[in-house]
DNA sequence: CGCACATTTGACGAGAATCAACTGCAGTGG
DNA sequence: CCACTGCAGTTGATTCTCGTCAAATGTGCG
């Protein structure tokens, strides 16, 4: 599991320094949970404090004079949040808990690390793996949103969480666990909670996703990869 | 002008030491030329040659399979393109020039300031600001394309675009150079070319836009500002 | 059971895309 | 000099996507 931007307390990635591995146990040893709706950090504070997520999902949102909300980013198990450009950024969004999340704190390894990358070369690649990963996630949110209709954005974010999830290790069958209301995927993709609710209907209807139990489990890859690279194909199936 | 994120040829902001002016004056004495349409980097190369833009626009783009196209973010004077996270970053979008646009090779002044940051105290400044301002500005694009009605991401952009221009020196009475074409606006804010049109029309109207000569002007800062922040006032004025 | 909250449904209207045509304007060449 | 061309901007008619409002149904839980 080399693969890209996880690195979870319990399960190290083979090939570790001594270093590397004495650093996790310490700062891995401190496990914390927070609640739905708790901020890691407030708009406009310094982004001193980041985290590795453990488990639960975080959000990055940023609210509207009358009350809209934009969920700009999300952050799942293995991923990094509260986490500037730089140690004194400050945060542009809100970091808060969708769900509950369990996290550990990670500046103690980002100080580390990139005091001494010599001494901690895969930790070095992961963590250079989590910021190119935050550009990148931003940049396809914003396509996501600014050009695609409503289906081809449901199928673009189910296809990226499902990716984010098998990396994680929590894909089994398709699936990936989605504990978010529609309401809360609405402000992700910038849609009504109605039409999150029909356009799901849709792509049930269309045998390219399932939800039950909590997850969701992708039935036709390719519809749904053709549907997300925007084949301007509407009104698909029956 | 110590503001944020400007270091245009010719025009040094003061206070720089002596060896952060040498750099510049390197660099600075080779300004290139590109037509519109040109490409600093396409999708998926090595953006390991980053370049500071002295005038004209470039837009990174990404194209969907059926043609649609959303710009992710502009870069303007005084900005870098075709920056990466990293050195060895891969571009997740394409580079090119929307006008013909005059830049400066930036790879050497950001080896040499990050190799000795302390000879160049206001360099390192600078280009930190110039990186938080590319994630700042992806975090915008979103919230604009993702939330805001069309006439409110008009606003929204109008005013990031002068504020940008701003601090670089290039307005005017309220005013800031505009050469994009509507169909590129399009692109940018994620709508149709007419109906940019028709938007324009409508800020026109209700006085909070004048468009002429090649430059926008902001003629009702409050009420821009108002619908840019989401203060949902649909069919204000007449 | 009852409460709070999430999901679902229907009816309706607003916002925006699409298609197609027309205008205005600079550059080009007869 | 003026017709011709190409491109950006403009307009109108129509269709489609999506939001809004309101109510109903479902679900977990004290």
């Amino acid at each position: 599991v080399g693969a890209s931007n996880l690195l979870i307390p319990g399960l190290y990635p083979p090939g570790l320094t001594h270093h590397e591995t004495e650093l996790l146990d310490i700062s891995y040893s401190r496990i914390l949970t927070a609640d739905p709706g708790h901020e890691f950090a407030a708009l406009g504070t310094v982004l001193n404090r980041p985290k590795l997520v453990v488990s639960g999902w975080v959000g990055m949102s940023r609210l509207l004079d009358d009350g809209r909300r934009q969920l700009v980013d999300l952050q799942i198990a293995g991923e990094l949040t509260a986490l500037g450009v730089r140690p004194d950024s400050r945060a542009q969004v809100t970091y808060a808990c969708l769900t509950q999340v369990r996290y550990v704190e990670f500046a103690h390894i980002l100080e580390k690390v990139a005091a001494q990358p010599e001494l901690y070369p895969d930790l070095t690649k992961k963590i250079r793996a989590a910021e190119e990963g935050q550009f990148i996630r931003l940049i396809d949110q914003t396509v996501r949103v600014g050009r695609l209709l409503a289906h081809e954005r449901m199928a673009h974010l189910a296809l990226d969480l499902y990716r984010r999830h098998d990396r994680a290790g929590f894909c089994m069958a398709q699936s990936f666990p989605m504990p978010l209301t529609q309401e809360v995927i609405g402000d992700v993709l910038g849609m009504s909670t109605v039409h999150v609710n029909r356009t799901l209907q849709q792509l049930r209807r269309d045998g390219l996703l399932k939800t039950a139990g909590g997850r969701w489990q992708i039935i036709n890859m390719e519809e749904m990869q053709a549907l997300a690279s925007g084949t301007r194909q509407r009104h698909n199936g029956l």
